[in-house]
DNA sequence: GATTAAAATGTTATAACATAACATATCTTG
DNA sequence: CAAGATATGTTATGTTATAACATTTTAATC
């Protein structure tokens, strides 16, 4: 057990939206997972090379999670002319540091909103816009952990992905009242 | 005729293995999807061609999921010299009719164990024999419902693939008492 | 049973995602 | 600084998937 990692898990008014706002300052997401992952890799004495801080830069450009081939183009166009294997490589390591997530039915990768602490998560993928949200539902969790075990299963790696609507694409998507067909 | 393959679906003693025993009739497992494949077709009006077929065959030949481009080389060691487009278009119309599932963190498919029926499911998978077993576990499904619902988004196609192992291979690598390390 | 439109398959080429293998550079640490 | 470990560069190739267009087969109608 790793105790509590915050008090207030469970709060009355559950922020109805672990999507970002359209108008966040989305420029204190990509600092503070910057600055959260220099400290991670700081504390654990492994190196976050200017490859991998950029990467992890260009990952976290936006809450959609992106593909290994559209951060190798984006990386290659500053001065840097990279291939491949230097961004899978980079990839991996975020990877095995637990400061991105893969998006397996998307061969895309995210950042994690909460880098440091093991945790299992589920993602919301919008269909719409394209943003991703990290659910972290001790609920989901639970409700796994016990349908596998009546199988006499044991999870290692579980992978929960959502593909759906997010609640700000309904609303745009809901026509009017008067345009309505049925 | 279709109807009730067997009446004593809910049993007491759940089953605690919806991976398929060692010695399993596999060749009724087949024989099953196929014939259900053949009514579930007809009765909509859509053709279960050779191609389709000799696919989803393939497909079953085991509770692996089995990657598109290993059904391609199996396809052609017969008469037929298939090319990827052949496999996939069959892949697709399967997908479509439900009658089987893409594992999406091993780019692989699978054959569904209750076809005809629309469904969430989720799947356990092995990595030691590479099994992959559907759950159909409704608290799961609720879990996840609940979870996406506090958000305001709506799940359209859900992804749980759960890798871990399977109770056989858990019993076959226990080490004796007397090989234990701690 | 010929006509024809739709559906399915064949064929060629290429896109998109990922890694193997080995060379070179750069960081540590004694 | 020497030397091993770590990280990156580089070349080639493996793996998964689809676009685009040609041909064949099927099903429906006359």
């Amino acid at each position: 057990m790793s105790s509590t990692s915050k008090t207030s898990v469970r709060q009355k008014k559950v922020s109805p939206s672990i999507f970002p706002d359209a108008k966040h300052d989305h420029g204190k997401c990509v600092a503070t997972a910057l600055s959260r992952a220099n400290d991670i890799c700081s504390s654990r004495g492994v190196r976050l090379t200017d490859i991998r801080r950029e990467v992890l830069e260009l990952v976290w450009q936006s809450h959609n999670p992106v593909g290994a081939y559209e951060i190798l183009e984006l990386l290659s166009q500053g001065e840097r002319k990279a291939q491949p294997p230097t961004v899978y490589r980079a990839l991996d390591f975020l990877l095995e540091q637990g400061l991105i997530h893969r998006i397996e039915s998307l061969n895309a990768f995210v950042g994690c909103s909460s880098p440091g602490q093991e945790h299992s998560s589920q993602f919301l993928i919008c269909r719409e816009c394209g943003a991703a949200a990290e659910l972290l539902d001790s609920r989901i969790e639970d409700a796994i952990g016990r349908g596998a075990e009546a199988a006499g299963f044991s999870v290692e790696h579980p992978t929960v992905e959502l593909e759906g609507v997010c609640a700000r694409c309904q609303k745009a998507n809901r026509p009017r009242r008067h345009e309505r067909k049925v």
